[in-house]
DNA sequence: TTGACTAAAAATGTATAATATTTGTATACT
DNA sequence: AGTATACAAATATTATACATTTTTAGTCAA
């Protein structure tokens, strides 16, 4: 019983930092954890030493558990390496990908798919996690891997605000997305690996735009009350 | 008391395992090593996990903790991917160093060459491996740290061959190592980022003919007995 | 001798209790 | 009033005891 509670657990802690429902840079409680998840204090203390080592937490001497944060100067060299790592792990897995690894990347893309138009955020986000991670496992490169995975913590994080579509604009922008996962799938199938690069950069300006004004939002309106209306305002 | 022990545990088995004094793949005891290293199962098993986080170790439920295996077939990248990495980090490093760092990578270069000159084998290699991680370290960039990290768990289990001098040839090369780290400083240290690629590469290719003959050690000689000797024999 | 089954033992995983440390607060002292 | 110290509560860590699983050794029948 509470041994598939800890992989549940595990699991679903991965899941609700990637989703910022534990929000980053927070304090992890190990009481109330544990007993949410019906399991002790020593397998959760466990699985928070495995997330540490995975980058998911941090752990400080005697003062438990965090949330890995996301301060800005860690966010300038997200956008710097991300390219590198990306492209590099789309081409190797092009040229390593076995047709198993293939159909389970369409399974994750057509859930992925049926998520976004259904407006699901969170589950959107992670969906999109799983398509890129899938990428990673058919590179075969664990080397590599260690890399992918961090920063998809990061991004999947960042793109939280991504996938909540808020004007029509938005809504273009994430089918965008989809139809750029579908390209990919077919580069990577058909084993076209300049093509895959291609498509891997410009899926990642799409996101990295998004994320941007996350980081560093468009300002606020200097005018609040707008040119047309400050007539009638005084 | 206990406190500090848990931190050298770490510390030590990590060293171990890239040591090659805890083989690769093996069982890894619980009971055996919380006993010597003075502490309870319960923070060694804690320590486990976060080795296993970090590559050294790997978890199979309900059968313990084993040393991180390094099958052919996973050699393969690690020859493939290394140049990138490494490369890329050092130019990364070379962009971002601060003096303290750079004092800190060349008073391990100091204990390296003192080190190598003794012809400690083992303390070389883990010298060695503190040199690079230092670089990782000056890069200041968390993502591509994952994959550095990872690379040199692999490399220095690879390399414990490399500081073994057996002949004067062998007196040659870890000098010439010595050197390209020397070079590397200050090629750092002056800011110059493609020079010090390009010892990267070099230092990359010295260590990896070395690696490769171990992997692929030169075949046997056909003809058991020398041609000069044959007629002797018989 | 081989193979399947069983029981003992060894090792792993979990929970709880005991110990350490940190942090906040109140009180005494300068 | 401001600082320092001591005490108490909360929290983190470790140890031990218990439960579960795997491995090993041994028995018996084919």
């Amino acid at each position: 019983m509470s041994k598939q509670n800890k992989a549940i657990c595990a699991d679903s802690l991965r899941n609700r930092i990637l989703s910022l429902d534990l929000e980053a840079g927070s304090d992890i409680d190990e009481v109330g954890l544990s007993h949410e998840y019906g399991i002790s204090r020593t397998p959760l203390r466990e699985i928070l030493h495995l997330l540490a080592g995975d980058g998911y937490v941090r752990l400080e001497e005697n003062r438990g558990a965090k949330v890995a944060s996301m301060d800005l100067s860690v966010m300038r060299v997200f956008f710097q390496t991300a390219p590198l790592v990306y492209c590099t792990v789309a081409r190797q897995a092009t040229e390593c990908r076995t047709s198993t690894q293939v159909a389970a990347l369409k399974e994750i893309q057509r859930a992925f798919t049926a998520s976004a138009s259904r407006g699901e955020v969170g589950e959107t986000a992670l969906l999109n996690h799983r398509f890129h991670e899938q990428i990673g496992q058919m590179a075969d490169n664990p080397y590599l891997m260690a890399s992918l995975k961090r920063m998809l913590i990061d991004h999947t994080r960042l793109s939280q605000t991504f996938f909540n579509p808020r004007s029509k604009l938005d809504q273009n922008r994430i089918s965008q997305s989809v139809d750029q996962h579908d390209a990919m799938i077919s580069a990577i199938e058909g084993g076209e690996s300049s093509l895959a690069i291609d498509l891997t950069l410009q899926h990642w300006d799409l996101s990295r735009n998004e994320m941007e004004k996350y980081v560093r939002p468009d300002p606020l309106p200097i005018d609040v009350i707008s040119m047309k209306d400050r007539r009638n305002a005084f």
